[in-house]
DNA sequence: CTACTATGCATTTCCGTGTC
DNA sequence: GACACGGAAATGCATAGTAG
């Protein structure tokens, strides 16, 4: 019987799945094709699809995949790649390119522009032509418009590939010192007075009064949280004992600004182009407008203190990341596909009035089989721990040691946190003090520094290179309070019922969900290592080797993932999210990281996959046998290992259950020159003479 | 003025609990 | 019995207070 190729798997997969309607979320693990096998198949089904992913560059290699296979494709790129009229418009105001949103299409686009002949832009044949597939990014779909929604609104299916990505709300906090009071008006006010005094810049006294209304709007805008700061530094919210996690107030703005006001500053159109455009004669920093036009059009700023800084975030009150896409979507007609690594739990809340199921595309190709994950046996404090302790440069001599040994002239990994310190602001950066300590030459050339989890070389397309082995130095840690302008909620939410009994009571019609924050940080911290860890794995999995008689490529590449200053139940949680999980090895007692790290990936190396019998004996094996071959090795020769000072102080080990585990190992242990004797004493271990 | 200590809050780890 | 979760306990950190 020959067993089903890896292609014959997932296309039986994709079609169980394109047969399915409604909301569907995708259990598998990471490189499983999902993506590329639904692309690929949807066409053969007389099925539409509109995929979104976090970036153009893994859009771009999707296209490039299915045009190979005659599918008609295209993708939403950004405006100004797709309209000429933006393109220009960037080119003369080169300001422009810095912010996204200064570059939206032209006014009369829809009503004008694309109705003449001659106009053939990118966007014109995206909105008129048919396509089998269209690609979008999630940063398009956030700020997605109502002709591009009519586009995709009748599609069949919709893939949205790294759901965390959505998660992750792109606010951006506007933060300053603590000490700088009246930050706002101080900032907006220099150009302000300036700019009122040469008024011989505008166009036409229609346009003098509109900018000078919109100015002024803003002066208030600015004016009112430098107030409203102010009195939050003066008396912290607290709201019960412990209040919010660094938040000291919040600002009320639909008290204070006109719903007609807010529409007419924020209208895309005309009004803000007049506004960017003086505001760029009178060089004011035009990213600075946009982040405060952003907040104008909040109903509640969050005001939080942190280490001597303050950050005025907007908050999204009643949060919701599909509410655009639901407007639109019918269950019962369509389907929609919700893919990721690492499912984040939030979904389940986000999702709570929606009926949505998990579809078990699993690891058909076995990847998860191909990596081992090697974890230290102490916890780290916190990141700061490795330049508080003494064996810091210990560490960095035995990652270079035990990595130029492990992947010999093949580069490898190495992901460090990129950490503030408390008081003083300044960096723990792991990367600067190898750099200033000199440490450089000690790591040996091949090592890559990676300076945090979520860095963008973590993410979407795997570059070229191949790699055996990674270090991690502490698990992913997002701060406490990156998620909490999206645990606010009103009492109209379709979550308040869900959390009645854990929230906290800002206002009659403000509330704060803080296990909704916890959810938002370990969902994404989960996602981060589970991508990062996803970028060195084989890919194309162990089945390629028992489908049919075995090839030169068929060569499995095990990679070792390498965690240090964090345990194995840390990892395990870190894991929660996705489909099974690689083997988690720990070494057989503490503090033998380093040492025994080498030993257990020659074993696992020169071991086939299936020389074990599960994940669990690996997990349960592996580390004594490495720490039975290092502790022979270290002794002089002629010497003995006793079993007894093997398992001393590891109640979990009996000498009989020693005993049968090295006797099935034995061959092994002589590949590593081991021998075992057995006497009526017990058990115990020699070098053999070579 | 300096060095040390007590204090209280923030952060992190630990551990009991409920669930499967 | 293994696991995830969340609250309790422990520890860390900064600051104010105090002794010398």
């Amino acid at each position: 019987m020959t067993k089903a190729s890896p292609m014959d798997i997932r296309k039986e997969l994709t079609i169980e799945l394109l047969k399915k309607k409604g909301i569907w979320m995708v259990n598998k693990p990471t490189s499983a094709g999902v993506t590329t096998s639904v692309l690929r198949y949807a066409k053969e089904f007389g099925k539409k699809v509109v995929f979104i992913e976090p970036y153009h560059k893994i859009i771009e290699k999707q296209i490039e995949k299915c045009r190979k296979k005659s599918i008609k494709i295209n993708s939403f790129r950004k405006n100004r790649e797709m309209c000429p009229r933006v393109k220009k418009r960037c080119k003369d105001e080169p300001w422009r390119n810095a912010v996204m949103k200064c570059q939206y299409l032209p006014n009369d686009c829809l009503k004008k522009c694309m109705k003449k002949k001659e106009t053939n832009c990118l966007y014109k044949e995206l909105i008129t032509k048919e396509y089998d597939i269209l690609g979008l990014t999630y940063s398009k779909y956030e700020f997605i418009n109502e002709q591009i929604k009519e586009k995709i609104k009748n599609y069949d299916v919709f893939l949205f590939d790294e759901i965390t990505s959505l998660l992750n709300s792109s606010v951006k906090p506007l933060v300053y010192k603590e000490n700088d009071i009246n930050h706002f008006t101080k900032k907006f006010k220099a150009s302000f007075k300036e700019f009122l005094d040469r008024g011989e810049k505008y166009k036409d006294e229609k346009e003098k009064d509109l900018l000078e209304a919109m100015w002024a709007e803003l002066l208030f805008l600015c004016g009112y949280i430098d107030y409203s700061v102010r009195k939050a530094l003066e008396n912290p919210m607290k709201i019960n004992k412990f209040g919010v996690r660094k938040v000291i107030g919040i600002i009320n703005l639909r008290e204070k600004i006109s719903e007609a006001y807010r529409n007419w500053i924020n209208n895309k159109g005309k009004y803000r182009e007049i506004l960017e455009r003086y505001a760029k004669i009178e060089k004011f920093p035009i990213k600075y407008l946009d982040k405060l036009l952003d907040l104008y059009f909040e109903d509640y700023l969050l005001i939080e203190r942190e280490k001597g800084n303050i950050s005025i975030k907007s908050l999204m009150v009643d949060y919701d990341a599909f509410e655009t896409f639901f407007s639109f979507f019918n269950p019962n007609k369509q389907l929609l596909i919700l893919s990721d690594s690492s499912m984040p739990s939030i979904l389940n809340v986000l999702l709570c009035n929606e009926k949505h199921k998990v579809y078990n595309w699993g690891d058909p190709l076995n990847t998860n089989k191909t990596q081992f994950i090697i974890t230290d046996t102490i916890n780290w404090q916190s990141k700061k721990q490795f330049f508080h302790s003494k064996d810091k440069d210990n560490i960095i001599k035995e990652i270079s040691r035990t990595g130029k040994a492990i992947s010999k002239n093949v580069r490898y990994f190495i992901i460090t946190p990129d950490s503030v310190h408390p008081t003083k602001g300044t960096k723990y950066n792991y990367a600067n003090y190898l750099e200033w300590h000199g440490m450089k030459e000690i790591l040996n050339k091949k090592a890559v520094l990676i300076d945090h989890h979520r860095s963008t070389r973590s993410k979407g397309i795997k570059f070229e290179e191949k790699s055996i082995i990674e270090y991690h130095m502490s698990r992913p840690l997002i701060p406490e309070n990156s998620y909490n302008h999206l645990c606010f909620v009103t009492p109209e939410s379709h979550i308040f019922n869900l959390y009645k009994d854990f929230l906290i009571k800002f206002s009659d019609s403000l509330y704060y969900i803080p296990i909704l924050c916890k959810r938002y940080k370990r969902d994404n911290e989960a996602s981060a290592y589970i991508n990062r860890i996803g970028r060195i794995k084989d890919e194309k999995g162990i089945i390629k080797a028992v489908s049919r008689e075995p090839r030169s490529e068929d060569i499995i590449h095990k990679t070792f993932i390498v965690n240090i200053g964090f345990k194995r139940q840390k990892t395990k949680e870190l894991l929660s999210n996705t489909f099974e999980r690689p083997a988690i090895i720990t070494p057989f007692k503490e503090g033998r990281l380093f040492k025994d790290l080498i030993t257990i990936t020659n074993i696992i190396r020169r071991t086939s996959i299936n020389y074990w019998e599960d994940m669990s004996t690996i997990e349960e094996e592996v580390p004594l046998l490495a720490y039975i071959i290092n502790e022979c090795k270290k002794m002089r020769k002629g010497k003995r290992l006793r079993s007894k000072s093997v398992i001393k102080d590891k109640k979990e080990y009996s000498p009989t259950k020693l005993k049968k585990i090295v006797l099935k190992h034995k061959d092994l242990l002589s590949m590593f020159k081991i021998s075992i004797n057995e006497t009526n004493r017990g058990i115990s271990f020699k070098r053999l003479l070579t």
